[in-house]
DNA sequence: CAGCATCCTGCGTGATACTG
DNA sequence: CAGTATCACGCAGGATGCTG
């Protein structure tokens, strides 16, 4: 075993999931590449617009995460290569499966957590 | 936007979930518990079965995220108050409602970044 | 415009010890 | 058995400045 840290992570799809999408946005990224291919700054507007609104995106952390969504092969980046610098994200074959997960997190989530506190009206049984 | 409630976190349940998974262990927990109720050192032994094997499991973290789980409704703590000490936890109503949720991901996970090991049945009961 | 380089901080997580 | 208390550390993530 190479590394035994991070790699074979224990057969459990869930925690290879969860170091997937570790990071605040990798979720809503994905979700966002969904009607199409996004320029860098397109992205990062969209972002910001679904989020508390007070918060700017560090680039960094929009890079790394991006970054890190490429290496996953969740999505495909294209650089123009010209000035100036033009750069789009599309999402790739994976990626593109990957959203029907997302909605149904979201889905789920617009139900049960979307309002400030959850009323759970479970009784408990 | 259908329907813009208060929006009293950011609107976007995607950042809801993803706050309400922080942790390693949450989603793992949802998902062992859909078998019935188990006990504290159930839950961690199951834990560990799945783990990378080297890592012990701190009875803080775990304790956490089972008082976190709690909180947010989707599991029951049950004290039975007696010596030994005895306490089950088990899936509420609203947990229950998120296992399909961790399904998909599972199915996902299984299939797109589930390494070449143990991609075997565990669900299969 | 689309990043990268650097510093800094909070907190999630691990390890160990103790208790009712 | 089922936790709580305490210490320590790594890293995600924010802020700022710079570049091709």
């Amino acid at each position: 075993m190479a590394k035994a840290k991070t790699a074979p992570i224990c057969g459990c799809p869930v925690a290879a999931f969860q170091k997937m999408i570790s990071g605040k946005y990798k979720l809503r990224i994905v979700w966002d590449l969904q009607d199409g291919p996004r320029r860098y700054g397109e992205i990062r507007s969209g972002l910001l617009r679904g989020s508390i609104g007070s918060a700017e995106i560090a680039p960094r952390v929009l890079s790394r995460e991006l970054k890190a969504l490429t290496e996953q092969g969740l999505i495909d980046r294209r650089d123009f290569g010209e000035v100036p610098p033009r750069v789009e994200y599309r999402l790739t074959r994976k990626g593109r499966s990957f959203v029907p997960v997302i909605a149904a997190i979201r889905d789920w989530g617009s139900r049960h957590l979307a309002p400030s506190n959850a009323v759970e009206m479970e009784a408990a049984e």
